[in-house]
RNA sequence: GUGGGUAUAGUUCAGCGGUUAGAGCGUCAGAUUGUGGCUCUGAAUGUCGUGGGUUCGAUUCCCACUACCCACCCCA
């Protein structure tokens, strides 16, 4: 149990790092190429954010949130995701103020949901995820879409697909609610218990539904896409050939609904096979009631959430190699009682000036420093011997070409570059 | 929350109701007393997940617990 981390959470390995180094600086390109800057909000937030931003008929609310009372007896939750907090951000900090759009990133932010972990599915898990406040156009979800498609096809990964879907607005969303009640009320018996349950709650769910009975019943019932007022209709279209503009290839997806209650009009996911199936690693959407709804302004939003474990996860089962690890540039060797302190000397200097430099501390023999200078990729081996200490040189091999020269030590960092 | 599977060396996995539990990879060392990757030789490392039961005897069979994996649910 000591040794043991909680269920549902994961180490990061120094195997592991670089891979997720690599994912990251490609996020942090391609905010900046868009506009976005970064924004931290805290682990922790008081619950009822999450109450009323989350929504709380949401699983998420009901039954997966970290909640817990501090010794101050206040009720914190720790963000199941990472829109509410950036919100409040927002609004504390007055943002709204600023020039619209008001564009934000978050990256490696920590998320906390509990539920039974799986194959891709965390109790801890981290998500990158942008946000855009202010600009109500169809063009800012493109763009978001356009951004997260790009980046997961930079990377390398493979068989993605984008699936979008309006949920209109509190204008048009009631008509279709009580359309869908109308087909469904018919049927409900058949329904699983679930969706007895989200019927009166939140209908839409049930066309979510996993369960093939269910999916059975759901056949034929009014499309969410024959009800939309007007104004979500066109917004609906714009978001449409925005994303023909830009080459983004999409396919009209009514059965995606999400499970945070905040969206309106746009919601979308990327999908990517993995070995078990499907799996959704990007999935946002529009929410311009949230920022009104949290006590603040008329403000509207667009944003998404990508799951870091998953992104890696699609990586490492399609093959993407991880960067080299190539460690160190200079090893030096040492040889014998008299050259650890000179070769320490070296090392420091070396690092100094810029260049990445190790030596062994451990006084092994000869081969067993060049094999670990071997393992960590070392591109030269500078030896420091008694005859090198002698003449105030080392011998430095290229390891790749077996070349052997002496250089002063003073110009080893010359040499090398 | 529901259902299925698994748990043996650092790791991937064999194995068997009976003396001293094995292999590949990795680690370390030697062959080469100052030179890496390849090869060969050798060495170290295990409360056989935890607790109970059956048995003359359990790592092996049974039960519980815990963890991990997988599916449902849900989502990133």
């Amino acid at each position: 149990m000591l040794t043991q981390a909680p269920k549902g959470t994961k180490d990061v390995l120094p195997t592991e790092s670089g891979r997720w180094q690599r994912i990251e600086t490609a996020m942090r390109e391609a905010c900046a190429r868009a506009g976005y800057r970064e924004v931290r909000t805290p682990v922790f937030e008081h619950t009822e954010l999450f109450l009323r931003g989350v929504g709380d008929t949401t699983d998420i609310v009901q039954k997966e949130m970290y909640t817990f009372r501090d010794k101050g007896d206040r009720s914190v939750t720790l963000k199941p995701e990472g829109t509410a907090g950036v919100v409040r951000m927002v609004l504390e900090q007055k943002l709204y103020a600023e020039a619209m759009p008001l564009k934000l990133y978050y990256l490696n932010c920590p998320n906390f949901r509990y539920e039974k972990p799986q194959n891709g599915r965390l109790r801890e898990f981290h998500q990158f995820g942008i946000e855009a406040f202010g600009a109500p156009e169809a063009t800012v979800d493109a763009e978001q879409i356009a951004l997260a498609w790009r980046l997961l096809e930079g990377l390398g990964i493979q068989n993605l697909t984008l699936h979008i879907n309006s949920i209109g607005c509190p204008a048009c969303r009631p008509v279709y609610h009580e359309k869908l009640k109308a087909f469904l009320g018919a049927r409900l018996g058949k329904l699983c218990g679930t969706c007895k349950e989200r019927f009166e709650r939140n209908p839409m769910r049930i066309l979510d539904c996993k369960n093939p009975e269910c999916q059975q019943e759901i056949q034929g019932a009014p499309s969410i896409l024959d009800c939309l007022c007007e104004g979500c209709q066109t917004h609906f279209g714009k978001l449409q050939a925005a994303l023909a503009a830009m080459g983004i290839p999409f396919s009209l997806d009514p059965s995606i609904v999400r499970g945070l209650d905040y969206y309106t009009k746009t919601v979308f996911e990327i999908i990517t096979e993995t070995p078990n199936g499907p799996l959704t690693i990007c999935g946002g959407g529009r929410y311009d009631g949230l920022v009104e709804q949290l006590g603040g302004p008329s403000l509207p939003g667009v944003g998404f959430g990508m799951g870091m474990e998953r992104v890696l996860m699609v990586m490492k089962s399609q093959g993407i190699a991880p960067p080299e690890p190539n460690l160190v540039d200079v090893f030096v060797c040492t040889l014998g009682e008299a050259a650890l302190l000179p070769g320490l000397g070296l090392v420091h200097q070396l690092r100094q000036a810029g260049v990445r430099a190790d030596s062994d501390h451990m006084a092994r023999s000869l081969k067993a420093q060049f094999k670990y200078a071997d393992k960590c990729g070392a591109k030269y081996v500078a030896v420091l011997g008694e005859d090198e200490l002698k003449d105030g040189v080392v011998t430095l091999r290229n390891m790749l070409t077996r070349e052997e020269r002496k250089i002063p030590l003073a110009e080893v960092a010359k040499a090398i570059s």
